[in-house]
DNA sequence: CGGCGTAAACTTACGATGTAAACTTACGCG
DNA sequence: CGCGTAAGTTTACATCGTAAGTTTACGCCG
């Protein structure tokens, strides 16, 4: 297709094209939107075309991750936490809420990342760093170790909620009676959502997971940590 | 099928069959392999006769959810923490522990729970019990509330493993110059590396996701929890 | 006993998906 | 000029979930 005829300049596929292109539908329309079939299109291509710039579909979802990864490095920067030797649980509380703000762009990373069976190049890179700002903050490497285990997904910036905000679920919306049902079977449960009814504008839905409840969850993890670090506890 | 001349008499079909079929299809040969064509096959039946016992794929697998946690709201027992008024954080922590056994056994799960879009009637119901212990242990309903989140999947038993022992990843099996020159850009990971290296036997392979590595980060959970629930912090 | 309704199974078929394999084009370099 | 190679297309296949139609077995009623 030379193109010089129809005047259609097509940009030419490169692999970074590809995973650039495979990120942005990922975001846009969902993981599930992500066909090899539905990326060519995407990029005015057939299929198979993608297939001499990527290995397969296991390798795309790879350099995804790792685009994904890098912009998350870069994010953070060289330093992320440099001055952690002052006070590492700002340090670290910093970095972990800018790769939050960075996962939050591609919600498909969680399920990706699972997905994978090695961990990629970049992503080691990244604990390196969240590893740098423990020791520069006083960790012993076994505590470290530790650390990196309990952080979990959270030192990643997302928190894996068990369910999304969709809709009431189990008994769905009931009205009255079963309502009332529903009191007795679960008094705990409806007390508190009765009291933790959310003002709460940026929930998504009722059923919330916000920032405040990362942020939360966080907090208590890195206090539970310092006591250790530090040896406050018993 | 008359099965009286054959003499090979096939148990019926039934609902609860083909999920405790399915579930174990899951637990021995992964969530990949459950297929409608597949548990047929278990069954000694053509896929399509499933959709007689169950709606359709979605269903079966809601159905499963069900199934475990219905296994597990039995393991925690009824009174599953009714003494927490004396320790909730011993309670929450047997709870809890009962449940990742539970887990164990069926590590699909995860990956199921998250693609559920709504929370099943069996799930509520277990959350109603987490919730009985933390208030018979003296949280405010806010403060539950906020619990439920943090602990997140631990709640569940499940930590949400990044990774799989799987092999070494980003960097494969190097050997020495290239091992050095990972000690060289990634110094940290590999001093930790270098000190950690697991003695340990029962972590399923080197990178360890252990029952230890699992505690660890709940108690540093409940640690921090307890503090704000008597306002210890500062 | 005969016939028939119904439920449970089977058969067939369709549209997605990932991808192997073979073909076609376009361009650069000897 | 000619040819190798890279980039794209076309075709084809296995596997998936499942819609639609068909067969079979059994219970009930006259």
């Amino acid at each position: 297709m030379t193109d010089q005829l129809t005047g259609t300049a097509r940009k030419p596929l490169s692999r970074d094209l590809v995973l650039e292109t495979a990120v942005g539908l990922a975001d846009h329309e969902g993981l599930g939107a992500l066909s090899m079939r539905r990326l060519g299109q995407e990029l005015g291509v057939e299929a198979m075309s993608l297939y001499h710039h990527v290995a397969n579909k296991e390798a795309l979802l790879d350099g995804m991750v790792d685009a994904v990864v890098g912009e998350l490095i870069e994010a953070v920067g060289p330093g992320g936490g440099t001055d952690a030797a002052r006070d590492w649980v700002a340090a670290l509380r910093a970095r972990v809420l800018v790769a939050r703000t960075v996962m939050l762009k591609h919600p498909w990373l969680p399920a990706v990342l699972e997905s994978r069976t090695s961990i990629s190049a970049p992503l080691v890179a990244y604990y390196e760093g969240v590893l740098a700002t423990l020791h520069a903050g006083g960790f012993s490497n076994d505590l470290a170790h530790h650390t990196l285990h309990a952080l979990g997904s959270k030192a990643l910036g997302f928190s894996q909620e068990l369910f999304d905000p969709g809709k009431g679920g189990g008994a769905g919306e009931q009205s009255g009676a079963e309502l009332a049902a529903m009191a007795e079977a679960f008094p705990h449960l409806t007390a508190m959502m009765a009291e933790v009814a959310h003002d709460d504008p940026d929930s998504t839905l009722g059923w919330c997971d916000d920032q405040t409840e990362f942020e939360f969850g966080l907090d208590v993890l890195l206090d539970g940590l310092e006591r250790r670090r530090t040896g406050t506890s018993g």
